[in-house]
RNA sequence: GGGCGCAUAGCUCAGCUGGGAGAGCACCUGCCUUACAAGCAGGGGGUCAUAGGUUCGAGCCCUAUUGCGCCCACCA
């Protein structure tokens, strides 16, 4: 007999199901203008490291829609990648090399290092493509990229040269951010705030004229070697008659001048500010203004300079140190105050980064902006869920010019050239051969990279070709959908719509789906210094990848954080297995000892109620579950598909299905065999975006009709279901509901009598109106409730008083057991149950009541509630007129 | 300083456009019933953070408050 392992273990299978759709090429995805087409492009994991469980959570959801939408018959493209990582990748070899060599990263040439990260990232890729091939992820391999390969490379450089001709790319001497210990600049972006317990010390600086001076507070005094001018506000009474003159720098003794600005806030600290333009920003712009003179006084390692005079090569906060006490010593300090101070710090190695003067290469981004503004304003792009698109205007709003250079080697270098003769400055592909403005031949080029996020900002049209016009890019572009972790939209998406409008005229996407982030089961981030981090390739050993992904996409609300709990994966693990189970059932049912297939079919008119039930079931289930996906609610969707699976197929359609499967009516065997067929076929549908691997091996073990091969006779290729509007089989589906209720009902007294469950029973059913019902699926309620006799009574019988009962909408139950009743327990159980109705007919009584909601509520509802008290009311009756006869 | 999110059963969380409070896990009871003990059947458990408001009707909408978390902000 043909049949799946007889336990679920997904070790024997998840490897090799991946390596048949690759081999049949199943992830492929065609440029075919009769299909519509949906792309994903994969947000590039970076080559530093291995992939965590954000990665897992981020690519689950791009497979899920990938594998829907191509079960829909979109021509759906997943497009895999990496990237370079620029400051990550090289703060990560150089690590690696100072342990390997002892040697520092400035110990070794341009080119040997490179040599070292490019093996590194020959290393560190293949790994990550590895662990997505773990995972299920089914992106088209072929068109694999890498953000510094071949085709993404000339994108950069004919990027930059557009918009340096243009002019939105200029080279200019600012203040930008610097970490000194990457000894690299760094956009605002890269820059975090975090709140620092700090001080302002307020000094004074006395007047040249000999008198008071002017206290000025700082929460930085090592940079006052850098001060120029004291600013306060034009209308700041305090200070009139003060503007215009000059103070003395204390101890520096540096004469500087007292100006009236509008950036001094009277109401903070003495509302006189010390300006230092080459160390703040807003000194920097107050600078401007007055024209005034810029001192850097610190190096680039953060160490002060010779206008620290006496300080000089000590690191900035131990001059501060020693600088205060100096000033404090020669009575210049009037008072300290403790401050919490927001410090900008480096997002990768987290020291305090430093405003700096310095020569790099900025996006103009007033022109760029506009565009990706009314990208989101307009509706042509949207985010999922809808909140993100504030975040992301308000970015965008602010914007200031990007400063795109590093002084890192790792990376695209920029592509321009220095004079060296004249220093004239091209901006070219390639090395120019003769100087434009001298004539001469020696150029030098420039030594910066640029920041990572200008390559990958080109991501969802680099990959496809561009700068080339090729059939991908007309085809794929724009993307279908981003999906993306909510922290890096300032970081990436704003730079990816800027791009995509600056170089394609249209937005990159429709739709940019956020997710949150995966914390541990204590709610924590998972990071590697508190070591919580859980290896998604540790969680796919234990519980196989299926359960994975459904633990990582149910349960879970768009753009929440979710927790990994070793418990919710363990359960997506069981559902795995019971669906493995039931399946084992049904395909065991299919064949006879031999292991020939066994015949199946039906006409609509050999369809018994339980099967009319499950397809109706099944076809709304269609309905809910594509509604569902379309709005990007996975988690709804799949819990949907778990129970219709559970509840539904398992523990309801299996149950009554199988009476017949072991009877002697071989026409109705065939029809039992083909639903519960067809029915599994839609389940595994439903399921396969979700849970993949276990349900194109099962797929493989099932019956087909033949006729496809290689990939198309695969699930991963088959149909998605289709909600068919015209399927009304609500009798049969009352039936099933009304014999359900029957069977639970008896459960119920079974358990509460403490009858054992191998007992059988007798039951009498009072009724008037159900009794056809009833009838029709009088087998199926013995058999589920374990009943022998069914005796049906008018509502003119007196029920004995030797039996217990239960009501159900239309019908009275009850159960023979004159050895097992015991009276005043049945007495509590009834009167818990009349207390129970009691409330449910008072709620509809008191609604009825409301003129108000008679009048305005829709009458539909108002009906429903006429409908709901009068099966209230009887039920209730019976339950009362039973506690009656029993007292 | 501005903005956002969360607060629902012991735990982790769903609950879509307002119309009888849900799941999984945990817990209690009984079952190795011929697909499944990773299971089956039954059961207990919630003034939906607080206070107002809108509405015939609020977990859901509005206002305020409290607690937790996050993001942005030029850090005198």
């Amino acid at each position: 007999m043909k049949n799946l392992a007889k336990t679920y273990n997904p070790k024997d299978f998840e490897d090799r199901i991946y390596e048949m759709w690759e081999t049949e090429g199943a992830f492929e995805a065609e440029v075919d203008r009769d299909k519509k087409p949906f792309t994903i492009v994969m947000p590039p994991p970076n080559i530093t490291g291995q992939l965590h469980m954000g990665h897992a959570l981020d690519q689950t959801l791009q497979d899920v829609l990938t594998r829907w939408k191509r079960m829909q018959g979109y021509s759906a493209l997943w497009l895999p990648g990496s990237d370079h990582a620029s400051i990550a990748t090289e703060v990560k070899v150089a690590n690696e090399l100072r342990e390997k060599t002892g040697r520092d990263k400035r110990d070794f040439t341009r080119e040997e290092f490179l040599e070292h990260a490019w093996a590194w990232k020959k290393e560190y890729g293949g790994r990550i493509t590895k662990q997505c091939r773990k995972l299920g992820d089914s992106c088209d391999w072929n068109r694999e990229r890498f953000t510094m390969d071949e085709t993404c490379n000339r994108a950069v450089v004919e990027h930059f040269i557009n918009l340096y001709n243009k002019g939105w790319i200029y080279k200019g001497n600012r203040l930008i951010n610097w970490c000194p210990c990457c000894k690299t600049s760094l956009s605002d972006a890269e820059v975090e705030h975090e709140d620092e317990n700090g001080k302002y010390w307020y000094f004074r600086y006395p007047a040249k004229d000999g008198g008071e001076g002017i206290t000025v507070a700082t929460s930085r005094p090592e940079t006052m070697f850098g001060d120029i001018a004291i600013a306060v506000h034009p209308s700041d009474e305090r200070y009139k008659d003060l503007v215009g003159k000059t103070v003395i720098l204390p101890i520096v003794g540096r004469e500087i001048p007292v100006i009236a600005d509008e950036y001094p806030d009277p109401e903070k600290g003495t509302g006189a500010v010390k300006i230092t333009p080459a160390h703040d920003p807003n000194d920097f712009e107050v600078g401007q203004r007055h024209g005034l003179e810029m001192i850097s006084c610190m190096n680039d390692d953060a160490t002060m300079n010779e206008y620290a005079g006496k300080y000089e090569g000590m690191d900035r906060y131990e001059c501060r140190k020693a600088w205060v006490k100096e000033l404090e010593d020669n009575g210049f300090l009037v008072k300290t105050e403790d401050m919490v101070i927001p410090v900008g710090k480096c997002y990768r190695c987290h020291n305090a980064v430093e405003p700096m003067m310095s020569d790099q290469w900025f996006v103009r981004m007033d022109e760029l902006a506009k565009p990706a503004i009314k990208a989101v304003e307009s509706g042509r792009m949207k985010f999922v869920p809808e909140r993100f698109s504030k975040i992301y205007l308000n970015w965008l709003y602010d914007i200031r010019d990007w400063c795109i250079s590093r002084q890192l080697w790792w990376g695209h270098r920029i592509p321009a050239y220095y004079c060296e003769e004249c220093g004239e400055i091209v901006v070219a592909a390639d090395k120019p051969e003769v100087c434009p403005k001298c004539g001469c031949t020696h150029f030098r080029q420039d030594e910066d990279v640029l920041d990572t996020w200008f390559s990958s900002a080109l991501w969802p049209f680099s990959t496809l070709g561009w700068p080339e016009k090729t059939e991908d890019l007309s085809y794929f572009y724009p993307n279908n959908v981003l999906v993306t972790g909510y922290d890096i939209i300032f970081f990436w998406v704003v730079r990816m719509v800027f791009s995509g409008y600056e170089c394609m005229g249209d937005a990159p996407f429709d739709y940019v789906f956020v997710h949150g982030l995966v914390r541990d089961e204590l709610g924590r981030k998972m990071s590697k210094s508190l070591g919580n981090g859980v290896d998604p390739l540790e969680s796919i050993d234990q519980y196989g990848a299926d359960a994975l992904r459904f633990m990582l996409c149910t349960g879970i609300s768009p753009g929440n954080d979710t927790r990994y709990i070793p418990k919710r994966i363990e359960a997506a693990r069981n559902f795995a297995n019971k669906l493995w189970n039931a399946s084992r059932f049904t395909i065991m049912n299919l064949q006879d000892e031999s292991g020939e297939w066994l015949p199946m079919g039906y006409e609509e008119a050999e369809l018994k109620d339980e099967d009319k039930w499950i397809l109706q079931v099944t076809n709304d289930g269609a309905k809910y579950i594509t509604e569902q996906l379309d709005k990007f609610e996975l988690g709804l969707a799949g819990q949907r598909v778990y129970e219709l699976i559970w509840d539904v197929y398992c523990d309801w359609y299996i149950e009554m299905v199988k009476g017949r499967l072991y009877g002697d009516d071989e026409e109705d065997k065939k029809v039992a065999r083909a639903v519960l067929t067809k029915v599994l076929k839609d389940l595994l549908k439903f399921l396969h975006p979700f849970m993949p691997f276990i349900t194109e091996e099962i797929w493989g073990v099932l019956p087909h009709d033949g006729g496809k091969s290689g990939r198309d006779a695969m699930l991963i290729r088959a149909e998605w279901p289709e909600y068919d509007e015209a399927m009304d089989y609500a009798d049969s589906v009352r039936r099933v509901e009304t014999a359900m209720a029957v069977v639970k009902a008896v459960r119920n007294i079974r358990a509460e009598a403490e009858a054992a469950p191998g007992r059988k029973l007798n039951l009498i059913i009072k009724t008037d109106s159900l009794e056809s019902d009833i009838e029709a699926v009088a087998d199926r309620i013995r058999k589920l409730a374990n009943v022998v006799e069914i005796e049906f009574k008018g509502a003119g019988f007196e029920m004995p008083s030797d039996v217990m009962t239960a009501v159900i909408d239309g019908a009275e139950i009850a159960v023979k057991l004159d050895d097992l009743v015991d009276r005043d327990a049945e007495i509590e159980r009834l009167t818990k149950e009349k207390a129970r109705l009691e409330s449910e007919v008072q709620r509809v009584e008191k609604k009825l009541a409301n003129k108000g909601f008679v009048d305005k509520a829709p009458q539909k509802l108002v009906e429903e509630e006429r409908a709901k008290g009068e099966k209230y009311r009887e039920m209730l009756a019976t339950v009362i007129a039973r506690l009656d006869s029993l007292k």
